[in-house]
Order: structure tokens, then sequence, then C-alpha cells
DNA sequence: TCTGGGGTCCTAGGACCC
DNA sequence: TCTGGGGTCCTAGGACCC
């Protein structure tokens, strides 16, 4: 190495803390310093975020909502406000974008930044974090956490450990020192699963990992996990941050309260949800070629079956024919249904309406139950105060478990 | 008060084609 | 005649992530 400075490193991976809760305390600043859960009313919710004062007992995200009442039975649930998060999501991708427009979003409160470029203008990439930081508190009254790295999973590494409300610089350099002890759950891609396989194989942390051979670990998850696993491990990660993506499916599924074996409550759950799907379809600009059915059963057995059309579609009539025809080759063998969903894959933009053939029967003039399911969700979403000079095809219905609120649009 | 809802990616077998 | 080999599409399931 000469004795030149390290360039700092040009990745930085910014996390929203509790960010469902943080943005619920905006609006209830009496419960700040208090323990928070954002979860659902129904019996089945989940924890979606909880405040670092409701952790403190235990409690995470995707614990039964009763269960982390039971650890900690003094926090306050608050129901979640979806589009909320949306709007500050927008904000403060918007305040990343302000650094540089090299920003990929990985979620709705976590992103990419690729400063390399930036730094010319803004300083080295730990005082464009700090920068960063502070600014997004400004703006919104939001805490992030940012790591900064030379690569993208050595950069989310670092801001999972810098929470909450911290910073992480790892440098190229430092970059094995810092992965090699830690436990192989750490790399990302391994969850529990995969984490048993490698650790039957005596593979128990991330330099086990790199120093055991690609064939070794290729065995024992798989070619394309192990593949990427060594490399993560020996801090080889050369993916760009990528500020496009083409969205592959759009699905919708409800957890019901109380399972259901009523064939027209399920009948028409498919059809409200056919709707929904086909409305985002629309207002993605895309259509989709394959409808797929997922079912869940009281003992929590889980099927998926799907149908590829001859060609795409976005028309919830089509998907809700499709679907229901997939249904009925179900043999329910006298079960109840937990959980039942519509997506739509294999998803390409649409064709302009003069390639159309034909309408659909029943597209142009459509069926009564048909005609029922749409003004139904224009129901709903005129209820919840949506913009009705917004085009329909920009509005959607709230998702069950989602509050009355302003704005209900999507993006 | 047992286990959400939105997704992505991978694997594996069979069909089908050349 | 005992059966090749690769590529692509479709389908089902599962792991994982936030």
């Amino acid at each position: 190495m000469s004795g030149l400075p390290e360039p700092s490193p040009p990745i930085l991976h910014v996390d929203m803390d509790a960010f469902f809760a943080s943005v619920e305390l905006l609006s209830r600043p009496e419960l700040r310093g208090k323990p928070v859960i954002v979860g659902g009313r129904s019996p089945r919710s989940v924890v979606t975020s909880a405040t670092y004062e409701a952790r403190r007992y235990g409690v995470h995200s995707a614990m039964p909502v009763g269960a982390a009442l039971r650890l900690c039975p003094n926090a306050v649930v608050v129901e979640p406000h979806m589009s909320r998060y949306r709007e500050y999501s927008r904000v403060v991708m918007g305040l990343f974008r302000e650094v540089t427009p090299l920003v990929e979003p990985l979620s709705i409160d976590e992103a990419f930044l690729d400063v390399s470029g930036a730094r010319r203008l803004l300083g080295e990439s730990d005082r464009i974090a700090a920068d960063l930081r502070a600014r997004v508190l400004a703006e919104t009254g939001l805490t992030c956490s940012v790591g900064v790295a030379a690569t993208k999973f050595m950069a989310k590494l670092a801001s999972g450990r810098a929470k909450p409300d911290g910073m992480l610089v790892i440098r190229a350099s430092e970059t094995l020192a810092y992965l090699h002890p830690l436990p192989v759950r750490a790399l990302w891609g391994v969850g529990a699963r995969t984490a048993e396989q490698l650790e039957r194989l005596g593979l128990r942390t991330v330099g086990d990992i790199a120093d055991a051979p690609l064939d070794t670990v290729v065995r024992a998850v798989g070619q394309a996990t192990g593949t990427k696993l060594h490399e993560l491990a020996l801090g080889h990660d050369d993916r760009a941050v990528e500020t496009e993506s083409t969205e592959k499916s759009v699905g919708h599924e409800r957890t019901f309260d109380t399972d259901v074996s009523d064939l027209d409550e399920l009948r028409r759950e498919v059809l409200a949800q056919a709707g929904r799907v086909a409305a985002r379809l629309r207002a993605s600009g895309v259509e989709g070629r394959t409808v797929a059915l997922k079912l869940r059963f009281s003992d929590f057995t889980t099927i998926t079956r799907s149908h590829t059309l001859s060609t795409p579609t976005d028309l919830g009539r089509r998907i809700f024919d499709e679907a229901w025809e997939v249904f009925s080759g179900i043999d329910l063998a006298g079960r109840s249904v937990r959980l039942i969903g519509v997506r739509m894959e294999q998803l390409a933009p649409a064709g302009r309406v003069s390639s159309q053939p034909a309408l659909f029967p029943g597209d142009d003039e459509p069926a009564e139950e048909w005609h029922d399911a749409e003004k139904t969700i224009d129901q709903v979403t005129a209820r919840f105060g949506i913009d009705s000079v917004r085009p329909a095809s920009l509005v959607r219905a709230p998702r069950s478990g989602e509050t009355a609120d302003r704005n209900g649009t999507r993006r």
C-alpha cells in the first residue's frame, strides 16, 4: 500500500429508525419515551414496528401483538397509517436525492446512496452521512442510521450496527477484520434455516465460510446462495447502486380474523382482491400474464396455484375469473381458510389499447357482481376522503388494517 | 390474543422443442 | 432397439427481507 490516505468509502446505507413507530410519535408526542407498538387491531395482527422502549422488553417486528403485550403490558398499540409512512418515505428519499441522483430505495424506509461522485462537491462520505442525518432530522423530525462502506452489503451491515440514531464507517481495509468474527446470520440472505444448515457443517462465523471451500458451502445451501455467501464472506460485493427497478409482481392477500369455509365469502374476497390488483396494474401501466392464488389453511399449511394466460391483462374481471377457476380446482378437503391472496406475475408494460384484439366479454359491460365490487372499492376510497379529482386508476382502496387517511394515493 | 402483508429470488421437475 | 443434451417455459414450494 502507498502512503496515500485511503479514500472514504463510496456507499451509504440509510435506514430510518423504527420508522412506522417514529412517524406515529410525530403526531402523538405525548407517547415519546414510552413503549409504542404499531400493529393492527385484529386478533391475528403482528407488530410491524416498535419503539426502542418497547424493544427493550423483547418486542420485535413480526411478533403477534398479543405476545408483545404479554412481554410489555404497558405498551401503547397504534394502528398503522401506511399512506402517512409513504408520504414520509417520499420526503426522505427526496432528501437523499439532493445528495446524489444515485439512490436505490430498498424498501419504504431504507436506501443505498452512491456518493462516489458527490464526494468531490460535498466532502468525505462520513461528512456527507453526518450532514444527511442532520438534514433528515431537521426536515422530518425522524432519526435514521447510516452505514458507510465500500460495498452495499458492508454499508447495510454497518447501518444495522449503528442503530439507533447513529452512523458507522467501515473502511475497505477494515472489512475482513470486522466481518469475520460475526455469526453467519449476519450475512445477507442467511435466515434461521440457512444458518442451521451452515452450522451443521461447522460453519459458525463469517470467517468460517470465507475459509471453507466454495464446494462445501454450495453443497450446504445450493448453487446460487452458496456462491453469493462465499463472495460476501470474502468481502466481495460488486453490485452497483441501481436507481431503476421493474416490479415483478403485484398482489394482495388477507388473513381472516377467523378461518373461513363459506365459499361465497371466499369468492367475494377474491373478487375484491382481483379488483385491487387490477387497479394497481393499471396505475403502474403494466399488465400481468400469470394469475397466482394463495391459500393458507387453519393448520398453517400454505399452497399456491397459478395459471398463465395466453395474453396479459390488467382487467379485474379477467383476473377474478382466472383466480376463481384456479380456486375451483383446489380440493379443500374440508379445511377452512385462514388466508387467501391473489397475485399477478410476469408483468410487462401494458400494450396500447389498439393492439388489444378485443375486449373480453363482460369488460365493457361488467357483470352485476363485478360492477358491485368496483362500486365497493369506490365507496371505500370515497369514505376515506381520497381526492376524487385524481383519476380512478391512481387511487387504490386502503389495505385491511389501514385506517382512514387523507391521502390514500400510491407512490 | 400463535404466526401480517408486501415483495424477491432460488430450486426442481416436467413439458416441449431443436 | 437400451434413449443425448441444452434451452425455455410453466408450476409449486420455500427461504428470506422489511
